[in-house]
DNA sequence: ACGCTGATGTCAGTCACTGTCATCACCTCG
DNA sequence: CGAGGTGATGACAGTGACTGACATCAGCGT
């Protein structure tokens, strides 16, 4: 037999979920981590750069699949079509693991160190868009500017994708969110969006 | 006299940004922070949460300018329209410090750590503005898309600036930022998008 | 058998950050 | 004018995140 247990890597993650949704990020310690995954503390920094990266997938797999499907769409594509279409292109990626990612989700919503970092990782995947959108022919300020709303609407539809019942797809949230921010940036005659009644 | 030297706040931040900006973030020591402030290093923590708050302003208060300014707006104006008037509001709080303001951009450009804590700044504005808008009787979902695409504009235009030779100021760039945020979102029919020439 | 490789262990060290208590100019109030 | 309260600071010990250096040793190829 070999001489480790298989999936160092893939323990250590575990682990780390489950004590972090036990007991809380910040009561948590590495040595605790490492010790339930059989492991030192010396291999967790071997795996993950710090305690808070092995809640994130390593090297943002996301945002290389939403270049790719940037890079592959038609090109008679508009910068927000390319994105819609990168983001569903990438939407089942979630979809297939949502209790995973919720139960993730539920422990960086938990954490202002992990939002900074959850923050990060989107900032690299507009990053990686823009790019994208640069290969593309777009001038770099549209780039990053469609690179960012796109990323913006992404947050937005997650966010009420991970709060949702199951009533819509993550795609679906996307699709809806993205719509809303075509109307919001419409010239304001017909402005239909949605209103509470409580304007004073 | 008094029984200690005025400002230790200001002398802490004045030293901070000078050793990140002359040996680097991770090289600087908070001690050593202290010490050239004439302080200890508890009492740097009295005064900054952590190592990196020390180049925030505390309490963000762009933040509240930032609502405040989208609560004042006519009732008449669209989501798009409140964010324009806030952030143009805002713009002179870079521009009347813009030497410092590119000092410490420059310091937070070199630190990934900053920059997250950055990300989280700007977060912070998102949040601010979105509860705004709701209280104008937005709807919360468009409240927050809304002003995450006017920060995600902001962070476009605050770099043009930033980078920019002082060709155009800072509201200006808001301005022209927006503007082409407009037509992305526009219909695909008439689209005028700059590109470059490089498309295969 | 021999040595190389790669994942892991061991250990010491730095530094960010915190809790706790002491200090002491200044202020207030009697 | 003296007693006591206040607030900013210092002193000090402690925890835990993270790093560098070296040791170990099953498995692999030669």
């Amino acid at each position: 037999m070999s001489r480790w247990k298989p999936d160092a890597r893939g323990r250590l993650e575990k682990a780390a979920l489950e004590l972090y949704n036990h007991q809380g990020f910040d009561a948590t310690t590495v040595a605790e981590i490492a010790a339930r995954a059989g492991l030192t503390e010396r291999t967790f920094y071997r795996h993950f750069a710090d305690k808070r990266e092995v809640l994130f997938p390593g090297g943002n797999p996301l945002a290389g699949t939403l270049a790719d499907a940037a890079a592959a769409a038609p090109s008679s594509l508009a910068p927000l079509e390319v994105i819609s279409h990168a983001l569903t292109e990438a939407a089942p990626v979630f979809e297939e693991r949502a209790d995973l990612v919720r139960q993730r989700q539920a422990v960086i919503a938990a954490n202002p160190e992990l939002q900074e970092r959850e923050l990060a990782k989107l900032a690299a995947l507009v990053s990686a868009l823009a790019h994208a959108l640069r290969e593309r022919g777009l001038e770099t300020t549209v780039a990053a500017l469609a690179a960012e709303i796109g990323i913006a609407a992404f947050k937005v539809a997650y966010e009420r994708w991970v709060n949702d019942p199951g009533r819509l797809t993550l795609a679906e949230h996307i699709r809806e969110t993205l719509d809303t921010a075509r109307r919001l940036t419409a010239p304001a005659e017909h402005d239909d969006l949605p209103r509470t009644g409580q304007e004073e």
